[in-house]
DNA sequence: CGGTATTTGTCCGTATGTATT
DNA sequence: CAATACATACGGACAAATACC
């Protein structure tokens, strides 16, 4: 496979975030990138896409390609991203702590809950983030046995997505997510370092699913609300 | 402009949402759409390339193209869409109330909060959304003046981007969005029926071009935390 | 102000590769 | 092995918005 045009968009976004290019600058015309890559132009515009999705270009009609002045969403919360990706990029810190992992199955009330298949065995594990000394997210994984096999506390104090990907060859596909606040309960009081007058959690609800379509996983990651940030990039059509 | 594949793309989501296909269905393959619509294969795939952003189908490489189970997201509070079309969409009836429309400049103070430019005119607005009786959202709003020219209460009691795009010709581009939670000010406190143990509210804030780049929009939308829910979609690349 | 060149937007037709049936 | 379906890429054409002279 040939897949050019992710090369091309890698490429140009790997330009914009070293300030080859800055916010305000123009691109190379369509025609110039496709002479200087060799390839077409259905191929450029392809990649410039990508960008523009990202909120890291804007195109004016008949003036040219400009660059926003971004923290592009792959960064912050925004896309579909691992949390050590996403931790990576922004060069904080962060240090995972797996105080909990079992085998469980997937009773009616949690079905509910998770989406995942009634019956099904699952890996159950909390994953606590931790930030400057202080204990800041709690994840609450759920993933399914048969398609995420082997997993190790080692695996999910590094990276679960890393793992699935490199090792087990498996191609993840789309999530879901959902977004709300809910009262912190005993485990939030437990694992994280919560301030006192904070009764209130902010909760990211994620159902992920692999590329042919089956969801292999539920998380809820449960913020401190006073660090809890998600930022988004949206073009009106 | 033709933008067939705009129609086409509305077309099909009009039939995902109509229930003529339902989730889980294969759509008809790409070459059975070239003939249906009389384009060529790379309209049809434009138009696809939109559902599959929002999170409507999801191609499997030689097998077809699926529907999703969705609520798609610019039903939701993702996507760039306005307050009244976020409405209209999920059918829950809001009132809208203008208790405040007056004129002021962007000093050095709003200009960094802001990000609009420093002595620039602007309307400035508070607009309460009223959902069964109870006052859930504070708009808090700064247009620039010379853009969004003449603006009164009844367009702000409607919807400001149907005046803007419909009476004004304006082209909306892109938005900046970044969620979190603050502590509930006075204002909060009194244009919102906030619960009394939710010393916090949940603001999404706004940055909004028009198409040629220039913001012209600030907005912080202010959310009664327990009626607060914003939904996503992410692919993996 | 007008004509020409440049640049992005849309659409077409074709060819080839790769995954599934 | 062949047929089907999606993925990638090429090249050409014309439209629409803008820039330049």
């Amino acid at each position: 496979m040939n897949r050019r045009y992710i090369q091309i968009y890698e490429d140009i976004k790997g330009k914009i975030l070293e300030h080859h290019y800055l916010p305000g600058d123009k691109l190379p015309s369509e025609n110039d990138l496709c002479r200087h890559y060799g390839v077409s132009r259905g191929t450029i515009r392809k990649a410039l896409n990508l960008l523009a999705e990202e909120g890291m270009i804007h195109s004016l009609h008949g003036k040219g390609v400009f660059v926003l002045d971004n923290k592009p969403i792959t960064f912050s919360v925004g896309g579909l991203v691992s949390f050590k990706e996403a931790s990576e990029y922004s060069g904080q810190a962060f240090v995972t702590h797996v105080p909990k992992l079992e085998s469980m199955v997937i009773n009616p009330s949690l079905h509910k809950i998770t989406q995942l298949p009634l019956g099904a065995e699952a890996y159950h594990l909390y994953r606590v983030r931790e930030l400057d000394g202080e204990n800041i997210i709690l994840d609450i994984n759920y993933f399914l046995k048969d398609v995420v096999t082997d997993l190790t506390k080692e695996i999910a104090e590094n990276s679960i997505y890393e793992y699935m990907e490199q090792t087990l060859q498996l191609k993840i596909g789309f999530a879901r997510r959902v977004i709300l606040v809910e009262p912190a309960t005993s485990k939030d009081k437990e694992y994280l370092d919560l301030q006192p007058n904070s009764p209130f959690v902010v909760v990211v609800k994620n159902f992920v699913h692999l590329y042919d379509g089956i969801q292999f996983e539920y998380t809820e990651s449960r913020h401190r609300p006073d660090r809890f940030v998600f930022t988004d990039f949206a073009r009106r059509r």
